[in-house]
DNA sequence: GTGCAAGTTGAACTTATGTTGAGGTCAAGC
DNA sequence: GCTTGACCTCAACATAAGTTCAACTTGCAC
């Protein structure tokens, strides 16, 4: 059975290893959803701290928490493992391209002459 | 021969494809050096450009100016085609280590159960 | 019903990465 | 000798990604 999912903000920035103010921040910023309870207060599901752990990968390999927020958005509400799946594929995708392009600059840079070095031998 | 070699702000700033303030403000921050003129104005050699345009690579995999300064820093005043050859290699292995690093974690965390998603068919 | 931890909002503050503008200098061309 | 363009510095602004603070509410325990 699925367990009890009715999370506050506290609890999610403990699973994800941030503080609660960026919890708010990614909600804020569309990376997590929240509904609210009677009083006002939000509550996230298990995804959110899930979803908050992709994001700080996806960040360290130069995504914008705009572009992580667009990439989460084409996400049904609940997701299942194989929509899962290819998020992550579109993400280490998007990463393998951005490597691609890093490498085949710095080659195409080099061969039209010494990167950035000096002509080691003048003449 | 090594030509003329006495770059201003707006040559670097033509060269790398950036604004002369972006040419400013990686000097400060160590990306760039210069020396003065008589007149206080900054001069360049060719890397300036060269390195601008290798950190706006750097920056797109995720490394930041503070990062990409600290790692030129290591380089030798005039590095040769062997040192910027280590640098490029330098900087595609970080690059490699942060996306095997993504990929490793998306796996380990797919490991213990449905990634973010919610478990298919609950029992 | 009092106390307390944890929640809420909004505004201000911080750091990173730059851009823009004001006020000033300097060399070149007319 | 005056204008023009490119440079200088310094300060303010802008956006991204958060944190911190103040003032207030909620919900649980006693």
């Amino acid at each position: 059975m699925t367990h009890a999912i009715a999370l506050t903000v506290g609890d999610v920035a403990r699973a994800a290893g941030v503080a609660p103010s960026a919890v708010r921040f990614y909600e804020k910023h569309g990376v997590i959803t929240a509904t609210r309870d009677g009083g006002g207060r939000r509550v996230f599901d298990d995804s959110a701290s899930c979803r908050i752990k992709v994001a700080k990968l996806a960040q360290r390999v130069g995504l914008t928490v705009r572009e992580i927020a667009e990439l989460f958005a084409d996400l049904s509400p609940s997701a299942g493992t194989q929509e899962w799946g290819r998020m992550a594929a579109a993400l280490v995708g998007e990463s393998e391209r951005r490597l691609a392009d890093l490498r085949t600059s710095l080659a195409e840079m080099q061969a039209g002459g010494p990167l950035c070095g000096v002509v080691d031998r003048l003449g």
